[in-house]
RNA sequence: GCCCCUGUCGUCUAGCCCGGCCUAGGACAUCGCCCUUUCAAGGCGGCAACACGGGUUCGAAUCCCGUCGGGGGCGCCA
């Protein structure tokens, strides 16, 4: 084994994808809680490649998976990217490895060659079912003596590795969050551990990497819990020190079966193209499962590192809440500086076609501003153009119900024909004029709140609900002033279309 | 089917390990009220859970057993 000058009990943790799509949140949750726990520790984090699967992993998908670990704010201090005095952190880099330790328990006759069909595997495999017992491998090819097997290979015939597992005991193994956990070694076939096609299996290439690389703590999902016994029984085969184990539970969707797309948004992809921060989706994956003592619930990466509990760690399933990522989500964005939030905002004002390519100054400032009101209330930046179409789009000539309703009647007839008339020959309109105008026409019909500004919103707004005036008007106001893509229309333009078009 | 894990409000969970402080706490959602120049936001309040059945005990959400439900696994996938 490698001995590098560290200290030997020194936290050593990994996240270890596979590289064939993007990431899921579920992968990103178990990623979170490893780095989580090594950051906390003061341990190291490992990013490691499992390519084995030649048929779906791509280099691709592992630039991907790169970027979008990095984007939650996730980083390692040994991985394919980076390198360490471990690699190479892809397993596909690995294979001298895997033959080397495979040659060895061959030898010492812990592992022997295995020349079944997968047909005739398949075939024992369905009739143990039909009998209502596990698939156990039969062990046929256990007692081949060592020189048949040897030329059985040479003449060509395929053979894979399987690894001799005792045929009476027990396994068990302390799980961090899920307490002790036995498996009779009765329902433990002989995995394989060397495929004929010469590649590991998966089993056999954890452990191969996790002893090598010095891996004190598998923090993983729960699907792997019954691959456990297997691996330990490796680590016991090589006489290898056993790392402490913790599954995590699955990330579920509403309808309790496993999250996908079904459900919405699954990869952090996804949500990044959503604009959803990566504080508020960190923050969001580490409370699936876990809470701190306190009730805090809105945290930042380093207070969570800072809380971070495997042992407070629920031992059920999780279903992952959209709504409650949301929530989160604006949280997140209320506490960002201005700043920040423009320049998330901006692609998406760009994409829409609402904010040129290379705006102004000045229009940067006017966006800025503008961000800073509409974005109240938004669950996600790509909610955001939306919410612009209030400023950018002006059609009296098509309200909706409930804005038409709130004009037809008598009181706010009075008040829309007052109010276009005292404004008919201004030259300019500010807030002030604004309130000038309608502290006149309160006194002058007696008309006044909901009955005096609601008609006067839907005229200068063409909708029934929106921003408060006092904010819209000097946005409109300035925003008029400069050259957008879609112009925006000032009060009293818009004033003289609603007048036109409603006949006043 | 077999093996493993798991079961507190609709959802995420606190409490469980070390029984009484639990008439079960918080958050999201929902409903209502307040605020208000609409809506939203915000503030306040309401509704809402110990899966079920047996034990053990003076006393059980907490300990034990069983039932039922949910999830995961049972590959020459990872």
């Amino acid at each position: 084994m490698n001995i590098i000058n560290e200290s030997p009990d020194k936290i050593r943790v990994r996240f270890a994808p596979s590289p064939t799509g993007y990431i899921h949140v579920g992968n990103a949750r178990t990623a979170l809680f490893n780095w989580l726990f090594a950051r906390q520790k003061g341990g190291s984090f490992v990013l490691r490649v499992e390519d084995t699967d030649i048929e779906r992993s791509t280099q691709e998908y592992e630039r991907n998976l790169i970027q979008d670990l990095r984007w939650l704010g996730i980083d390692w201090d040994e991985g394919p990217d980076v390198g360490g005095p471990f690699g190479p952190y892809r397993q596909s880099e690995r294979l001298e490895l895997y033959h080397k330790y495979a040659k060895q328990l061959l030898e010492e006759g812990k592992a022997y060659y295995c020349f079944c069909s997968p047909e005739e595997l398949e075939k024992e495999r369905q009739a143990a079912l039909s009998e209502g017992r596990m698939p156990v491998y039969s062990g046929k090819c256990r007692n081949i003596p060592p020189e048949e097997a040897e030329r059985r290979r040479a003449s060509g015939e395929p053979a894979a590795i399987r690894l001799k597992v005792p045929e009476e005991g027990l396994v068990e193994f302390d799980d961090l969050v899920r307490g002790r956990v036995e498996f009779d070694l009765k329902v433990i076939g002989d995995p394989i551990i060397v495929r004929s096609n010469g590649m590991p299996a998966y089993n056999y290439a954890v452990v191969i990497d996790d002893a090598l690389m010095n891996i004190t703590h598998v923090i993983r999902g729960e699907d792997h819990v019954s691959n456990t016994p297997r691996q330990i029984l490796l680590y016991k085969a090589f006489g290898w020190k056993i790392p402490v184990f913790a599954h995590l539970s699955m990330v579920m969707g509403k309808d309790n079966t496993r999250l996908s797309k079904r459900h919405g948004a699954t990869s952090l992809d996804q949500f990044r193209q959503e604009g959803v921060l990566a504080e508020a989706l960190s923050n969001y994956l580490a409370f699936l499962g876990w809470s701190p003592p306190e009730g805090h619930e809105v945290l930042q990466l380093k207070e969570l590192i800072k809380l971070f509990d495997l042992g407070r760690v629920s031992r059920s399933a999780a279903i992952f809440d959209y709504e409650k990522l949301y929530w989160l989500n604006r949280q997140h964005i209320k506490i960002l500086q201005p700043e920040k939030k423009l320049e998330l905002a901006l692609p998406y004002l760009q994409q829409a076609g609402l904010i040129p390519a290379n705006p102004s100054a000045e229009q940067l400032d006017w966006v800025k501003k503008a961000v800073e009101v509409l974005i109240e209330g938004v669950d996600k930046f790509s909610e955001l153009p939306q919410k612009f179409t209030l400023i950018f789009d002006f059609g009296p000539e098509k309200l909706d119900q409930e804005a038409r309703e709130i004009i037809s009647t008598e009181k706010a007839r009075k008040v829309l024909s007052v109010f276009i008339q005292k404004t008919l020959n201004l030259e300019e309109f500010n807030y002030e004029i604004f309130a000038q105008i309608t502290g006149e026409i309160k006194k002058e019909t007696g008309i006044k709140g909901k009955d005096l500004y609601h008609p006067i919103r839907v005229a200068l707004t063409a909708r029934a609900s929106g921003l408060e005036l006092d904010k819209f008007i000097p946005l409109v106001e300035e925003g008029s002033k400069l050259s957008f893509p879609r112009p925006i229309l000032n009060c009293l333009q818009r004033l003289k279309k609603t007048a036109s078009v409603l006949g006043l």
